[in-house]
DNA sequence: GTCGGGTATTGGTAGTACCATTCTGTTGGA
DNA sequence: TCCAACAGAATGGTACTACCAATACCCGAC
């Protein structure tokens, strides 16, 4: 049952001292040149000690860092075994995560590399998305909005709206280097995007920029489409800003939040409809 | 010898079935809480096979997980073992590079963020860099264009000294996460951008054009600035829609590359040096 | 005081044995 | 004929032992 890998050994022994790395190199190797394709199967791990003259410990070492990396998926019992998988992105987002939590990194980080990045996505999703996806944003944003006219909103609901509504824009760009940025920086954002939610100050304004974000590139008006986007970051400053100081100050009726947040309900007529 | 983690026992045994990833966990967890701060020295293995009440071959799966993170380094030797050190940003950007090279992503789409990122760099660095910083950016930019003077430069060293050029924009921004991102676009546009300097066409333009990129941050013009940095990728893009002629249709004497290429030599003296 | 070797500690590798899980094929009964 | 239950094989998971290799430290000879 060894003739998974038969048309001649792809690996070799490896040196001695770091055996483990070696061999997972030689495996990561053979992955990314596209010689074992996603799906394949690889050798059993005893297959493979013999195939690198080594023990079966080193083998199981090597395999382990490749399933930490995410680039195979280990199943046991027989017809088990290293399956080839294909990348999947929350492992990138739970790498860039990681590295958030134990440098500390402030939301203040994020917010600024996403604001930056959502202008340029909207610029390009504006320029290249076909009138069917941008109906489709609009359609989602309005969908936003009804769910958070209902009295209990269903919150879990509205959050995975938010995140679809964003991969989608993403989407839009015809680039996936964005929405996989995105999808990363998402994780890492998380918790503090919903507080916008959370707060009945914000969330219908919040819904309803976004609505008018969604028309805006839908009528192809990038300015005012990033000018919807900026708002919805000003929001989001504000209301992190509130959040803080309600958590330290003495909570209550301190005065209204030193940046002023423009009145809710901006008017969706006098943006001029016919483009 | 087991008195590094002496206050009670942090870790408990790990249950059947999934016992490595349990402890890794386990561990994780007590180094990202701090109860192990950064150059603290872990239990031997031997000593943590005793405390898991496991198999050492487990003891070591997990801190080789552990070690695949980058959150522990690992060596031989008396007053060796485990030592926790703080998660250094290149692992993290490893795991997007890796996922971007399995994708098989084309260089237009790298390019395009890359280039919508430099955009935003620029602008950050001019407003938060220090005076130093921007100067240490004009003199690498300047040893830069020194090195490609020779006749025969040594195109590891210019290769480095791009990418640490990159990088020192990235960190002026005062916002890790843009380095992150750019560390991690890097190492998979990689070679792409080696392109630009091995044509001896663009290679003196390149340079200068850095120069001119860091001059203008220095003297705090972002609008010149971000003209020097498309440029950049005016040639960048021409140069790499060459080389595809090249390796594709019959090299030799074909007509100029479709972009057609500012002449070389922008003067330095024009841009006004009092600021 | 300095150099050198011995020794203890610790990770790295090899190998074996056994357990747990999963699939497969066979067998026996309805 | 069909289906369910069981036995067996393949495979990863765990445990344990032994030994090798590298490193730091100590101690004695010079």
């Amino acid at each position: 049952m060894s003739s998974h890998i038969n048309q001649e050994p792809i690996f070799s022994p490896a040196q001695v001292g770091r055996a483990g790395e070696d061999i997972a190199l030689q495996i990561e190797a053979a992955i990314l040149d596209g010689k074992i394709p996603p799906g394949e199967r690889l050798p059993s791990e005893r297959d493979l000690q013999a195939q690198f003259h080594t023990g079966r410990g080193v083998i199981r070492e090597a395999l382990g860092a490749l399933k930490q990396k995410g680039l195979i998926e280990i199943k046991k019992g027989a017809k088990g075994g290293a399956v080839v998988k294909n990348l999947e992105m929350h492992l990138v987002s739970e790498s860039l995560a990681l590295f958030l939590k134990q440098q500390h990194v402030t939301p203040d980080y994020l917010i600024e590399v996403r604001e930056s990045l959502d202008r340029t996505i909207t610029t390009l999703a504006i320029a290249r998305a076909t009138p069917e996806e941008k109906e489709a944003l609009v359609a989602g944003a309005q969908a936003l909005v009804q769910a958070l006219g209902n009295p209990e909103p269903d919150m879990v609901a509205v959050f995975e709206m938010d995140r679809q509504l964003n991969l989608l824009l993403a989407r839009m760009t015809r680039n996936p280097v964005f929405e996989w940025i995105m999808r990363a920086l998402q994780s890492g954002l998380g918790s503090y995007d919903h507080s916008l939610y959370n707060h009945p100050d914000y969330r219908e304004r919040t819904a309803f920029n976004w609505l008018q974000t969604a028309k805006g590139i839908h009528r192809r008006e990038p300015l005012q489409a990033l000018s919807f986007i900026g708002y919805h970051y000003v929001m989001l400053r504000a209301c992190l800003a509130r959040e803080s100081m309600d958590s330290q100050g003495p909570a209550g009726d301190f005065p209204r939040p030193p940046l002023e947040i423009p009145p809710a309900g901006l008017p969706d007529s006098p943006v001029h409809n016919d483009s």
